[in-house]
RNA sequence: GGCGACGUAGCCAAGUUGGUAAGGCAAGGGUCUGCAAAACCCCGAUCACGGGUUCGAGUCCCGUCGUCGCCUCCA
């Protein structure tokens, strides 16, 4: 079996071969830093983390471009409203973002562009599509003319007759067709402006991720990646201004996310709904986060609220406890038991493998991981020793690894209170020695409450952070 | 109004070209334990509804109801 990838551009999953042999381009829209990111930008980024996590698995070597929106409409009001230089209000949310990135395990972008550095790119290629007849400058402004992109509203499945562009917003009479977008914005006094062919100005919003395409990855890329609230107008844009330049087609595969639900709408920036990552991540891990994002698939809206989070919490648990160490003193399982699990190991390989190539199925691909996890506690229990664990833990570990879950026993790093909490467990020890349990339980119970969880073993007793 | 997606056990959720329903959480029973915890074992759905195609449909077609996304900035 192959790769098989779902292209919102032909609306079918199709057999995944890249432009060039073993390696791929690909390229994420990031966000527009103006404000905090939340677990909705989480999930996106997660999602084609995991779709390169496979990717490399797979061998192929990942050229992987996430961009910043450092410039634009919303950054300027807000700076605006904080009495703030908007360029330095983009560097804050932008080195946010990718301490966000990091505390989500997710890999750093070979290369993450942002608007502002790429200016003069753009102003090229904004003079080249004037030069075409595929734009037309007025008063400063630049728009790209929609009628000469031939099959504008492919991406989208519209067209352009049927869309009743102004039914919302002012129709801007100095357009030739409603439907025509900035490429190039004359700047208005106080604005960030760079200077242009047409004036002072900065660059419209679709045509910063053409230009860092083209700059970055070059004319043709395989995957283009975003939310599936980017499908139009953003991604129809970028394709219809790409292909205008190069004349060829712009992105092989198209994928795109669905929207995390919070309260049963979409969350977003916009209009409040939302949890900051950084609040999502004072009382969770990040593998909470990652292990809710690939439990459904990635194109089904996810459902994100407490209940979840705290199923997440649990089932995080149980993937851990299939790394847990051999029992101390363990002799050997019986063969029976060491062969059904060396059986599991071969299922779960091809079970992942299989499910991950169905278009990225995150969460049939745990499915196999959670069986495994049950074999490996199973044969734990049977007596099994660390040899004969060994290929099923190791598995184990490198297919969460695909997943980016990282897995990390302790979630909190050692603590001055250790040596006391040892102390008490030692204490407890010799007390439930002598039979005294309403003391030793008492120091349970208590310990407990100050979120340290006793776990008794017939080798004797282990605590961990709760 | 237009375009698109979805509706599977209490909750989350998978289900490849149609062949008789993964997994997780919760609840319940049990093993282990001084009691717990952890782990292990056992236990639940005919797939929104109504038609149709087929030897056979959750899986294809039509209709109905419902939810969501996009059409305006948005991961």
């Amino acid at each position: 079996m192959s790769l098989r990838v779902y292209n919102t551009l032909t609306r079918e999953k199709s057999d995944f071969s890249p432009i060039e042999e073993g390696k791929v381009r690909m390229y994420v829209c990031g966000p527009t830093v103006y404000d905090s990111a939340h677990v909705g930008h989480a999930m996106s980024a997660m999602v084609f983390d995991v779709v390169r996590r496979y990717l490399i698995y797979l061998g192929y070597d990942v050229h992987y471009v996430m961009n910043f929106t450092d410039v634009d409409d919303k950054i300027i009001d807000r700076a605006k409203r904080l009495g703030v230089d908007p360029i330095e209000l983009a560097e804050k949310y932008i080195e946010e973002y990718k301490k966000n990135l990091e505390d989500l395990n997710i890999l750093p972008p070979t290369e993450h562009p942002r608007a502002t550095n790429e200016i003069d790119a753009i102003i090229k290629m904004v003079e080249r599509l004037i030069d075409k007849g595929a734009a037309y400058e007025v008063d400063g402004d630049v728009y790209f003319r929609v009628e000469k992109a031939k099959d504008y509203g492919k991406l989208s499945g519209r067209k352009l007759e049927e869309m009743n562009a102004g039914s919302r917003i002012r129709v801007d009479i100095r357009k030739e067709n409603p439907m025509d977008f900035a490429v190039w914005k004359a700047a208005k006094k106080g604005e960030p402006a760079w200077d242009s062919p047409w004036g002072p100005g900065r660059p419209g919003w679709h045509i910063e991720c053409s230009a860092m395409n083209l700059q970055h990855l070059g004319d043709q890329i395989d995957i283009h990646g975003g939310g599936n609230d980017l499908i139009f107008p953003h991604h129809e844009n970028e394709i219809a201004q790409s292909e205008a330049i190069t004349g060829k087609p712009f992105a092989r595969y198209w994928m795109h996310n669905g929207m995390l639900q919070l309260k049963g709408e979409k969350m977003s920036k916009s209009t409040g709904n939302l949890i900051p990552i950084n609040e999502f991540l004072e009382d969770h891990s990040g593998d909470v986060m990652r292990l809710m994002v690939i439990s459904s698939h990635y194109r089904s809206p996810l459902t994100f609220n407490d209940e979840v989070i705290e199923a997440n919490e649990r089932a995080l648990e149980r993937l851990l406890s299939a790394i847990k160490p051999a029992m101390e003193g363990a002799s050997g399982a019986p063969a029976e038991i060491t062969q059904k699990l060396e059986e599991q190991v071969e299922i779960t390989r091809k079970g992942f493998h299989d499910s991950m190539d169905e278009d990225f199925n995150t969460a049939g691909a745990l499915g196999y991981l959670f069986d495994l996890a049950r074999m490996i506690n199973q044969a734990r229990s049977e007596g099994a020793t660390a040899k004969e664990l060994v290929n099923a833990q190791d598995l184990f570990k490198e297919l969460t690894g695909v997943l980016g879950l990282k897995l990390e026993t302790s979630e909190k790093a050692a603590s001055s209170a250790d040596a006391f909490i040892d102390l008490l467990l030692d204490l407890r020890q010799e007390l439930r020695a002598k039979k005294e349990y309403q003391l030793s339980d008492r120091i349970r119970d208590e310990l407990a409450e100050m979120n340290v969880i006793i776990e008794d073993t017939p080798q004797g007793s282990t605590w961990h952070w709760e």
